[in-house]
DNA sequence: ATAATAACGAGACGTATAGTATCGTAATGA
DNA sequence: TCATTACGATACTATACGTCTCGTTATTAT
């Protein structure tokens, strides 16, 4: 019973792409349909045409399933030109965009939302969760070496607080989120609420 | 069958406050215990010393139940020094003990992931998510009114920025709140990345 | 070829829990 | 005293997770 690396055998019938696309499309289409709570197995391996068994020979539980459904999403699109402020504004804009386009808005915070109970949930979403905050870091880090911005800022700190104001309306909002809300919120970030003469 | 306008009826046998107050306590214990995904009502009821049909009288599903029992818990206590920067971070780190005291950094996802898939429940979220706000708003107010922020300033847009970097902690990464970042948080959200000699 | 192996779709099955309905009883107001 | 409603308890229906077994099919080893 010898396998390969991803665990799977190497002898007896190998396991359908076909399927595994068809499950993770089926899932993010449900996912749109019905949201997160809604989501049953059984209704995406009905859409899939699925059984309930190549399901779970996959995943173990609906959850990464869904994690990995999610990761097909876009994130941030990388955006260079040389000015923070233009490079964050059309990255979040961008972003913004997809909320509205994809189940994306739905499915972070149901996500997020499962982690605090469940570390093995945490476990998954951390890559996923930290690659796609990778443009924007990269944005701050190329604002440092221009000296736009300071050497000794705490990037990641000023990472969050550029994104704050979205996950505040996303979780504690009605998470209405107007693209039009990324150019002050970036601006405020950048000069600080404290940009005034003393 | 005349009802007064809390929909309770005038006459029969009055609802019990005692049963009411401990199907609360008992929600709030067990969400302490278990967590929100593995609370149930039967839990609920066995622990509380109460049928089911008592809490589902009271309460259409176990969502209303746990927003109410949730909304229970302490949030911002009002601090003013007359500096901004020392009420918000009074404020703040004085919230994020209240995380690693209580339900809170359980129960918030929670509720917030629900939120996107259930209107009625994002109903009930509203006041309470606004009533917590509150203290913060205040203290942006009252500095403002001191001329230590500027008169045109989005006070809503800057409450969100100082507490974003939470948010983003809490539902994006391992949800660790550690009191201690509270003072660079604040400092950053005042001076803005910018914060650099052009 | 033929055997061994493992995935396939389908769906039965056991368990858990949400929410409803019904019991006999207790408390209140007319 | 009687109507009304809440009470705790519990039976009930419906749903869905995750496991398992069916007969079948695709692939590899001999």
């Amino acid at each position: 019973m010898r396998s390969n690396e991803s665990g799977a055998p190497s002898t007896g019938r190998p396991r359908s792409e076909e399927a595994h696309k068809a499950i993770l499309d089926a899932t993010l289409d449900l996912l749109v349909e019905v949201g997160f709570s809604a989501l049953t197995v059984e209704g995406v391996a009905s859409r899939a045409g699925v059984g309930k068994a190549t399901i779970y020979r996959r995943w173990p539980s609906k959850l990464p399933l869904v994690v990995e459904a999610f990761g097909q999403l876009p994130g941030f699109e990388d955006v260079d030109t040389g000015d923070l402020a233009k490079d964050l504004k059309r990255m979040l804009r961008g972003y913004l965009e997809l909320f509205n386009s994809t189940p994306l808005s739905a499915v972070l915070p149901s996500l997020a939302g499962e982690r605090s109970h469940n570390p093995e949930l945490s476990e998954l979403f951390e890559p996923v969760s930290k690659g796609r905050r990778q443009p924007l870091m990269r944005a701050l880090q190329r604002a440092v070496e221009r000296g736009e911005l300071s050497r000794g800022l705490d990037l990641e700190l000023s990472a969050d607080l550029v994104v704050g104001p979205i996950a505040v309306a996303l979780f504690f909002k009605g998470g209405r989120l107007d693209p039009s809300m990324v150019d002050p919120m970036v601006d405020l970030a950048l000069t600080g609420l404290r940009d005034v003469p003393a």
